[in-house]
DNA sequence: GGTTAGCAGTCGGCGTCGTGGAGTGCTAAT
DNA sequence: ATTAGCACTCCACGACGCCGACTGCTAACC
């Protein structure tokens, strides 16, 4: 039971509910003649002041000036979301979308997030966000070495979930393409399955025999730990243009703030890797991230892949004023998309 | 000799100069009085304001309005441009930025393009945009295969230059990782070296004789292919929040305008790769783009890497009133550096 | 007590007006 | 060809006033 739940009688809820419905789809500080208008609740506008004025004084809504319309706080978003949350599915054309923007590139898991940044952000017209599935603790699966040159190779690095690095990786010693080919056989034979930290147990006791398959572990290792330190991976940002179009955006200095919130990694980074947590789809309204920098806009993300294996993040950024019924139910369905995509890489079918 | 040098005598075109100088410096019409206060041309405004009505006459300025001064036309800045693009190094400090982005990436083509991309719109504020060298026929350098699971393999394609695609390819039966490593060292013996059409040739005589084979050639050549039509790989684009910092970006139409250019590929795609020819820095100001959405923009870009064998490209994107000066000796500066990274992956040090 | 009609009062948005000042174009003199 | 002088243009900006949308309050009503 939230907080509204007890504060509230019903009339008052659904009061809340409707201006907040009505702020979202408008953008406009709703007045209490709207309300009575458009949804025939059996009081007058004079009762639904009332209410509004106790909504006030409960920090629901705020004014933009003494004699405005409510605009939704961010606790009326928070209580909005708790009580429209159940509403399952997105609509089937969404859901025909995503299948056809995912499926072409079936064999791609670049490509997968890729196509559900584009299709997640067309639905919800605003910022949509992706990011490859990582897992946790990065291993070896294989790993190959590509002659450049003499004495220069390219060490190529599959971990789990597909995951790909590559580094160029230089030589004291001139080497050919053959005896890469051995040494990438022997580091194989190995490492493969492998953590950073089982590689510098395994591997010291032999440091020093070969210069050449030191360097390449060395490289080896400094990925891995690369891998699990950057929480983000490559990530997928879509649709700044279809956001910059909500009316929050009119004024030049506010747009500009929103490219820097989506330009600038750092504020986006915490956000993404500490709160996505739970399976189910995470909302952070405004003030709720604790960052000056997202104070006016909300975050709703989910994660997706197998738990314990390989997870990737998927979620949307907009103003508090967005449309949380479908942001939430588009990317639930994204998200269970998208695990099903990574659970097929592991099993057989 | 360009229109400009015979159509104006000397001091109308030191007045051009100084005329676009100041506006690219401001952002404000530039007026006869500011002139002649700022830079000491030895007549009155008077005679600057005739000479200015001529340069208006031919199309090198125009006017906001009757009473107001001169802003560069394109020809302007046309001008502007043949006349300062001698003035050749960047500052050291500029330099020693690009070093300190780019060398910790060394062992990373994707690190460069990005690093350049960065070091590139922090020093002009506008928008960076840099992609991975890419060969104009891609070739096999060599392939491997990584076992998913019983029924599905990755397949790591390595080009040359160090570019890297994977796929996860499907098969009709079940296979292990040591037949996939045996049917990679096949393939890289026969396949090694060539185009998709080279393979095409070679493949054909024996298709049908393994399956897995043929499914994995038949993937390689569709990567090939795709490498070889999308023009340009992968795009690092820096910097829309300094853009959008310019004052011609202080409307919010025009603010979204901008970022619906950087968004958009196709807006961009055709600069880049059929403008980028010849070795040199090339500059497209405003309309000469004969793009609609470009023309408020110019573009600043270079080609990097070694002709014939892999090519990417580095460029700005911003208003017409840029700094062209620190734009062409910054793009001209990072092209050749880049060029040295991509040079020292062919030939032995 | 909760609800409602009526009404005075508030405030933003918008168009009008007027003014100051920067800057031009023209003319006539040098 | 250059320049001083001057009348004219046009924008930017603040003041003003009005309209309309909404609220808060009071008093009546159920």
């Amino acid at each position: 039971m939230t907080t509204a739940t007890v504060q509230l009688n019903e009339r008052r809820q659904s009061l809340l509910e409707f201006i907040v419905g009505d702020y979202i789809q408008t953008a406009v500080p709703v007045a209490s003649q709207q309300i009575a208008k458009r949804h025939r609740l059996r009081v007058s506008p004079a009762t639904i002041r009332n209410d509004m004025a106790e909504l006030e004084e409960l920090g629901y809504i705020s004014r933009p000036h003494a004699s405005a319309g409510g605009v939704p706080a961010d606790a009326a978003y928070r209580f909005y979301v708790e009580r429209v949350a159940p509403r399952p599915r997105p609509s089937r054309r969404f859901e025909a979308r995503v299948r056809s923007a995912i499926e072409p590139e079936a064999g791609d898991p670049e490509g997968w997030a890729r196509g559900a940044a584009a299709v997640l952000s067309d639905a919800v017209l605003n910022v949509a966000i992706a990011t490859t599935p990582r897992a946790s603790h990065a291993r070896i699966k294989q790993l190959q070495l590509v002659h450049l040159h003499d004495r220069q190779a390219l060490l190529v690095l599959v971990m789990q979930e597909a995951r790909l690095r590559q580094h160029i990786v230089p030589f004291g010693e001139a080497i050919s393409q053959d005896e890469l080919t051995g040494l990438a056989v022997r580091l194989n034979a190995t490492l493969s399955g492998l953590s950073a930290a089982d590689v510098r147990r395994v591997w010291e006791p032999v440091l020093g025999y070969d210069a050449v398959a030191d360097a390449v572990v060395a490289e080896l290792t400094r990925l891995l730990d690369e891998e699990e330190r950057e929480g983000l991976a490559h990530r997928y940002t879509e649709g700044l243009g279809h956001m910059l179009s909500q009316p929050e955006f009119q004024s030049a200095v506010s747009a500009r703030e929103a490219v820097e919130v989506v330009e600038d990694d750092s504020t986006l980074r915490g956000v993404l890797s500490e709160r996505a947590g739970a399976g189910s789809v995470q909302v952070i309204i405004g003030g709720e991230s604790h960052s000056q920098q997202l104070r006016r806009y909300s975050v709703v993300i989910a994660r997706y892949g197998t738990p314990g294996q390989a997870m990737g993040v998927i979620g949307i950024l907009g103003p508090t004023r967005m449309d949380y019924v479908r942001a939430i139910s588009s990317v639930r369905y994204l998200a269970d998309f998208l695990s099903g995509l990574v659970g097929a890489l592991e099993e057989a079918p």
